[in-house]
DNA sequence: AGATATAGAGTAAACGTTTACTCAAATAAT
DNA sequence: ATTATTTGAGTAAACGTTTACTCTATATCT
């Protein structure tokens, strides 16, 4: 059971080596001055050759600082926040910190454990994406939601949301300029009051009221926003009520899910019944018929996420506190008859 | 600029409280025995009322533990690892640990600088998924090689791999069972010499010889996995060459990419020609006509990663350091004309 | 009853950094 | 030529834990 005892080199070590004490290493390290170019020098050429790795546990414990980032998201499969994520990471790390990501499922009893795991490991800040409430544990640290109207109004967070009233009506709007005259709203079972989703819902209504026609409008609702969950709302609701003329997805997953559950019983989109979608991820690209879909940012979103986030983290003063991100309709196969090509 | 001052309550603070030394609440905290019943109670009460959470930046220095597991992905927006950090990030919190999360986009350079990261944050263990090499840096920490052959073979390093040359060659048979007689093999780009694609492309082999008509076969390189690099590697092949009659796909995603360059010229698959995908990504399953895909048992690869992983971050003698995972074939629309259903 | 083990608890060192204080030497200001 | 500042560098404390040693009081064994 041999114990592998090759003990990491330590700041003492490369001291010792170079010929001067810790605290020098440790400024020519953190470059803050107070040494000669040559003293530099030296003690760079060291740590090279020793491979020197800081220990940031320690770096952590001196100066409560550890460059990680939590990131909290409901489901890392769905593509929407999968590439949110990427985008996230990529900019975190390009600017020195790690990401600590835990999936909460839309669970709120999940989202709080790990919210607490997340403070135990003394995590720079923290970005919660549709988070499902406001944890007075965050208080003391800097947070981002995004896509999610801020509940706590203390001074170290931000708000980034994509206009979802502005999405949820365009989407409507699509349907109702091809002539639907009735309407169903497609959304998923979610424990939050204050959700993104309740935000669509309000353009839905508005693109409806603004109408000169009158259009009868339902609601489906599914258990998650899985693709099979939407699916099995659809097929469930087709089967006690009359085909609808158009459905308003508030998920691309959830409108491809409606798509299925439609071939399933021979309908077709667009001839039969049009649908939209949301997010506009590259499921909505890549299903045939693609999927007309309301964009958000997301490259934009994550790059104003981590800007402000760090921005929070250095007590900077920020103009504002909550950021709201245009969004677009992006017109598809699903909602018009026409030749469309692949991408985008 | 008032700095919130209101500093995380600690160990030391609890023992004030509760009249007895640190050590006895760190022996608490940690179940180490040594302290009455009652005691314990006194401590845990204190505790909870006063919501302390550990520092976990001094306990990773003191213990050189920090519970945190580093994993390193190429690409967290390709549906196969999305959902196989998804359930290994599941497994992992359960027992207690967090995990860092990288994208190292198959980039070695890339891949190199975020090991890097993970090791000065002292994490217990890493996760490479599709790894690109070896990296001698990380000799001294447990390492799960995920579909990728370990290369370096050292005590603390445990490789799981589906059985890929099998999986090349469910896919080819498809194929030739369905009577193709000129396949292409559709792969993409990668950096890494040993790797899963190279063990497929085997499989792929053996199948074609054991064949006993002659079979023609072509191989198409994409830039990257990306569906839209499928696509254009697919359509640029087919502007010089002549239609083959299959295509085995090494990804799903590469799979669909072939599936919209061949609807661009108006070609319809299978009646035109078959396909197979590679990971039974839920894509395969929702792209129409399905994807028939070699399917990897992802929630038994990620249980096996995480539990193997601890073993050896517990010194754990392992029965082996090489795991494989059996593969299946899912057939679905893509190589036969049938009904099929939505899921599965 | 005496010897010995054990249970319960405290003291203080250690983990690897950073940084507030020093301090001497060199440089600049008067 | 004195005084004031800057530069380069060292010393040691501190961050919040864990744990190897102690130590006392109680329980267990001859």
């Amino acid at each position: 059971m041999k114990k592998s005892t090759n003990k990491p080199i330590n700041i003492k070590k490369i001291a010792e080596l170079t010929g001067v004490s810790v605290a020098t290493v440790s400024r020519v390290i953190n470059k803050n001055g107070r040494y000669s170019k040559e003293t530099e020098k030296r003690v760079l050429d060291v740590i090279r050759k020793s491979h020197y790795v800081p220990n940031m546990s320690a770096k952590g414990l001196r100066t409560s600082k550890t460059n990680v980032i939590g990131i909290v998201v409901p489901d890392i499969t769905n593509p929407f926040f999968s590439t949110f994520v990427l985008n996230l990471q990529m900019n975190l790390f390009d600017k020195g910190y790690s990401c600590l990501i835990c999936n909460s499922n839309e669970s709120s009893s999940l989202e709080e454990d790990q919210i607490q795991s997340l403070i135990s490991q003394n995590v720079d800040g923290i970005i919660i994406m549709s988070g499902t409430q406001a944890y007075s544990s965050l208080s003391s640290i800097p947070t981002i939601y995004v896509d999610r109207p801020v509940l706590d109004e203390r001074p170290n967070c931000v708000s980034i949301e994509s206009d979802n009233e502005l999405g949820g009506y365009l989407a409507t709007k699509e349907l109702l300029d091809q002539g639907c005259k009735e309407i169903a709203l497609l959304m998923w079972d979610s424990p939050i009051s204050l959700s993104n989703q309740k935000t669509r819902y309000k353009g839905f209504q508005k693109a409806i009221k603004e109408n000169k026609k009158k259009v009868k409008t339902t609601k489906i609702v599914a258990d998650s926003t899985n693709i099979f969950d939407g699916e099995k709302a659809v097929s469930q609701y087709l089967k006690k009520n009359k085909l609808p003329d158009g459905i308003v997805g508030l998920t691309d997953t959830l409108a491809i899910g409606a798509c299925f559950a439609l071939n399933a019983i021979g309908k077709t989109v667009p001839d039969d019944i049009r649908i939209t979608g949301y997010d506009n991820s590259y499921l909505a690209q890549t299903y045939r018929p693609a999927i007309t879909s309301v964009h958000q940012d997301t490259i934009k979103m994550a790059e104003l996420a981590v800007e402000n986030l760090l921005d929070l983290i250095d007590n900077k003063k920020l103009k504002t506190h909550h950021i709201k991100i245009p969004v677009e309709l992006i017109q598809r196969g699903s909602t018009r008859k026409e030749s469309y090509s692949s991408n985008k």
